[in-house]
DNA sequence: AACGATTTGTTCGTATGTATC
DNA sequence: TGATACATACGAACAAATCGT
């Protein structure tokens, strides 16, 4: 028996579930019945429901019970999309997603940009640079937070519409090209995984504690000089996020991914495993 | 006091390790010490190093300690690159590092693909298909998994080197088009965030909880006609793993972001947090 | 090689607080 | 209001790993 108990515990408890006996929604036992069940004490049993929380298998809401999460079917969120053939335009534009997302009013500051700001648009440590943070919802489900970053130059060479509080029709790619003739030729997007911080858990409503990971996209989008233009960062809760990046040619309506690929997951190969869930 | 005890710790200890005053490789105080610190018991000070080992801050040695983990600088992994200029080709390629990786020898199987497989690859349930599985090192670091599934229908037109367990040389694309003419003339990634499998956590040597997570890209490539080509299975460690994708014209030295941008992280605005890290 | 001291890992028991029904 | 169920916190015991003597 080298295996510890809340550990053989919570791969019993994990088997149940993967083999839809016990399927999403569904209540496990209480505490006080899985103690009686496993014949071990109650916090050896809430160690194993733990791992099972880890896994985004479970919940346990407080004064009702631990229940068995509903498979999240993520948003799709496309990067990068190559222009549409026969696009004379030398712009770049980004696409984002199917699903409009409801956006909140941008709320607009001056700042001195943080080092990694700072290094992506070329600025000098502590160079000022205007802020626009948005909170964007799908439906009533926080979806994403996204805070782009310009440098304060291009307002006073003529973009001042950049440090209004409110969403500026067409974005900001086709504002900048008629004021300033700035056209967003390219962009890089570097995409890092990491624990939410404390702003982030609660606006996407995750736990605290890294259970739920944040995907982060940075984005540096270049003029036609290639000198960068703006950073956008956006983040999105893991569990419910999935990116996609055409290249070259791709069939539009060809199959991703299967959009539920739930359960019985071997590990003898080498396939799509079961997407981290969370439910509210 | 609305502020659980062992969550207050917690962030006594993050915030000393963030300021850099408990540097990485430093020792932290042990359990009896911090128990007379915080005058908690040994359970509460426990639950507080959990936290922070879930965030990926400390590891413990059983025996010796719990230590301040070294910060992970990430692997960069250029997953598209629009065509240089001027390149003629119609076949879009993927590059991916630029570091090189060191390939086991591939364990070619044939098998009936998996339900996701054969739905990207346009099969019926249960097609076959032949996979080639691949693992990928920097260096001594295990880097990634691969999984590349063919249609067999492609062996049987006339690739038989598919279904050889060696390298091939100048890589698969190359070969389809020279044998059967089939470019790949696009492809779509699509990123997700999970919990590794127990054979990634051993490859990997990452813990098997879901504290570090898994980044997957399946790729589906397709030939001129708009068939699927190929799909290829990519899992990496999220904490040392950073993707990167170039869209348009993007100066090519240009900084993305900032390789070590450790410490001091205010949550007041939206900025890019410490990566996940994790030591050995 | 053996032993003891130190440190973390696991498991138990118990008490109290808080949310839900 | 009371019962139920999870959250937090404390104390204690033994096991296992590590290190120095």
């Amino acid at each position: 028996m080298t295996e510890p108990l809340y550990q053989s515990i919570a791969e019993d408890l994990e088997a149940q579930i993967r083999s839809g006996q016990l399927p999403p929604g569904s209540q496990l036992r209480t505490e006080q019945a899985l103690q009686d069940k496993y014949e071990a004490s109650r916090n050896t049993v809430r160690d194993a429901v733990k791992r099972l929380i880890a896994r985004g298998l479970v919940e346990t809401r407080p004064g009702q019970g631990t229940f068995v999460l509903e498979e999240i079917v993520p948003y799709v969120t496309t990067l990068s999309t190559d222009p549409v053939k026969g696009s004379s335009e030398g712009a770049v534009y980004q696409g984002e997603t199917e699903v409009e997302p409801t956006k909140s009013r941008p709320r607009v500051e001056i700042q001195q940009a943080d080092p990694d700001v700072a290094l992506a648009l070329g600025l000098g440590q502590g160079g000022e640079v205007v802020s626009r943070h948005q909170e964007r919802y799908v439906g009533e489900t926080p979806w994403s937070l996204q805070t782009s970053f310009y440098p304060l130059a291009l307002v006073t060479e003529g973009a001042q519409r950049l440090i209004q509080p409110k969403d500026i029709q067409q974005g900001t790619v086709d504002y900048l090209k008629e004021t300033l003739g700035l056209a967003q030729a390219g962009y890089r997007d570097t995409i890092t995984v990491r624990a939410p911080k404390a702003s982030e858990s609660s606006f996407f409503g995750v736990p605290a504690d890294g259970r739920v990971a944040i995907l982060e996209a940075f984005r540096t989008a270049f003029d036609q000089h290639g000198k960068p233009l703006r950073v956008t960062i956006t983040v999105y809760p893991a569990d419910r996020t999935r990116f996609e990046i055409n290249a070259g040619e791709v069939p539009p309506g060809a199959p991703g991914v299967a959009t539920g690929q739930a359960g019985k997951i071997s590990d003898t190969g080498q396939g799509t495993g079961r997407a981290p869930a969370r439910g509210g």
